[in-house]
DNA sequence: CACAATTATGCTCTTCGCGAGCATAATTAG
DNA sequence: CTAATTATGCTCGCGAAGAGCATAATTGTG
């Protein structure tokens, strides 16, 4: 029960939203670091004003960019020692509430110079909408072969294949869209995103790639809690009606299954997916059309809220689709 | 920026074994607060001493019970105002991170007084394999009848009556073994379990009910964390192999099933769930049979971790049954 | 020893979710 | 009018899962 004043507690979100059919993450023009990187909308937890977490999380996003959310959902705490410079130079342990939010995009208004960044931008292995991502056959792959090759025995060896394997796809399991985390993890491992080098301290890379890391490098260990943050909403979008909360009240199916694609990073069998929406009862139509350029006009749909009432697990399916030939 | 002090972060553990059919947890005798309760082991989180926050879960509970975990997960971090008694009389804010981690029933041998006690005692409610609990017709189904009625309008009225119907499977739902923390906080909101009643300090019991409240009541929100654990486990038992980490290295697929029966709180088809668990290829047989008193002697298996290399998805079905005629 | 009770295990029947693809309807651009 | 484009309806087939019958291998008892 010692007086332990050695750690901050902070808060950090991870605010969502989708436009033109790409998934957006808030972020800041980091200030402290000098790097001038990215880095989440972030900030201390102040007990005094703050009731609860999640309103502490509103409350911030609400100063720093002017946002109201539509969804808060708490993701993980990030507590490692070392993710926070100043800790590696004598200062407190830094210990960060994360957050998944989810909202419709709007202007930002707020104080600081938050913007909507592209998530793929961060995670571009993440992004299968348009085929299988360039970096996976060329920074990647190679370096994680290498990777398996430089292990010490056969055992090692074989874990280190299994789990190339699990992540990405690339042995017996397919391509999982929810292992998001455990391929950054691998990633940072392997030193084939920027963060390793930089904690590394003497940026020496261990690596050698012939091209250059893939994504943009963010502050801290904020990489990290996007990734956490992609997999938990790609998760969850197929039991809990999430996606709602990132479309206006009226959309059309097709614009529906765009928000779905753009977050899941794969395309979907149109026609699959409207017979299992229509199945659950998620949607109602308003009886209104919307015409939209070319084209047959497609009907608007509103969100049905007394599915839950119906229904345990009330989520958009995901009907695979093959990779275009 | 400024030294915020006026917050302890603390670290719980939900620590949880299988044995004799029944899911237990580890609980240790309350001390501070006088009421002589039950409590989940916990301590201060030290970044001097600990490097990550599930080292630090696992040394604690190393040094409360002298117990090693084969699973540990970070639930979820609890922080709302008020949920310490100390936080009301003046003291700083208590930030508690919550893991979940199994281990196979061993005896407890630290230094402190834990002891394992039936999960269920603490959420009764929660336990349909003996037929539905008795707890909900008696206190719990009158109580949310009359909470409904109080409602002040019509719109009020048919909320609460939506969420009931959602959490009890009253309505038009069925019961969902995965929705513990809405249940929970539902029975809290109603004051059907003594947190409530202690909570709003002067023990009023706003709700008259002829019955006992069901349910050992728990120091802090320590009971919202059992709901927010159970829950976490039974979401995952069916696509993460965790059943493994409560048994022995070699079983018979009925323990299996009992275990797995035993955490989601409900009676599993048996020959069914044999069948998915073949088609898994998430167990082997290790050839040797054991003969466990009367009846014919079954198999022994034994997990086979190779799965992992194949499934994106591997955990147990849970093939429902019918509730007994 | 024969038989009942008990537990393990194999197999079938049926329904339903879902991947896949064909066909048709309703628009707009030229 | 025609082609292109998008929306929408329907079918086929496979495999997973709910439900239940049948059989095998034990133990304990009359």
């Amino acid at each position: 029960m010692s007086e332990t004043v050695a750690t901050i507690v902070g808060l950090t979100g991870v605010i969502v939203a989708v436009t033109d059919e790409v998934p957006r993450v808030l972020a800041v023009r980091q200030v402290g670091d000098g790097n001038g990187g990215d880095a989440l909308p972030c900030g201390p937890f102040d007990p005094e004003r703050q009731r609860t977490l999640d309103s502490g999380l509103r409350r911030l996003v609400a100063e720093q960019a002017g946002l109201d959310l539509r969804y808060v959902e708490q993701l993980y705490t990030f507590g490692d020692r070392g993710r926070d410079p100043y800790e590696r130079m004598g200062g407190p342990r830094l210990l960060s509430v994360a957050y998944l939010a989810l909202t419709q995009e709007q202007p930002v208004r707020g104080s600081g110079d938050a913007r909507w960044r592209d998530w793929y931008g961060y995670l571009p292995w993440e992004e299968w909408r348009f085929g299988r991502p360039p970096s996976i056959d060329d920074p990647i792959r190679p370096a994680l072969s290498r990777w398996i090759e430089e292990a010490a025995d056969a055992a090692e060896r074989r874990d280190r294949e299994e789990r190339v394997g699990i992540c990405f796809g690339l042995g017996a399991a397919p391509w999982d869209p929810v292992r998001t985390l455990e391929r950054y993890e691998l990633l940072y491992e392997v030193a084939l995103v920027g963060e390793a080098l930089r904690d590394r301290d003497g940026s020496t890379a261990t690596t050698a790639t012939a091209s250059p890391l893939p994504g943009t490098t963010m502050a801290l260990d904020n990489r990290r809690i996007l990734a956490t943050a992609l997999g938990r909403l790609r998760g969850k979008l197929a039991y809990r009606p999430l996606v709602f909360d990132l479309l206006p009240g009226e959309f059309t199916l097709f614009r529906l299954q765009r928000v779905v694609e753009a977050l899941s990073g794969q395309r979907l069998h149109k026609q699959n997916f409207r017979r299992t929406l229509a199945a659950s009862a998620l949607v109602e139509p308003t009886g209104r059309v919307q015409s939209e350029g070319r084209g047959r006009p497609a009907e608007l749909f509103r969100f049905r809220r007394a599915v839950l009432r119906a229904k345990p697990t009330a989520g958009v399916a995901m009907p695979t689709l093959r990779p275009a030939p």
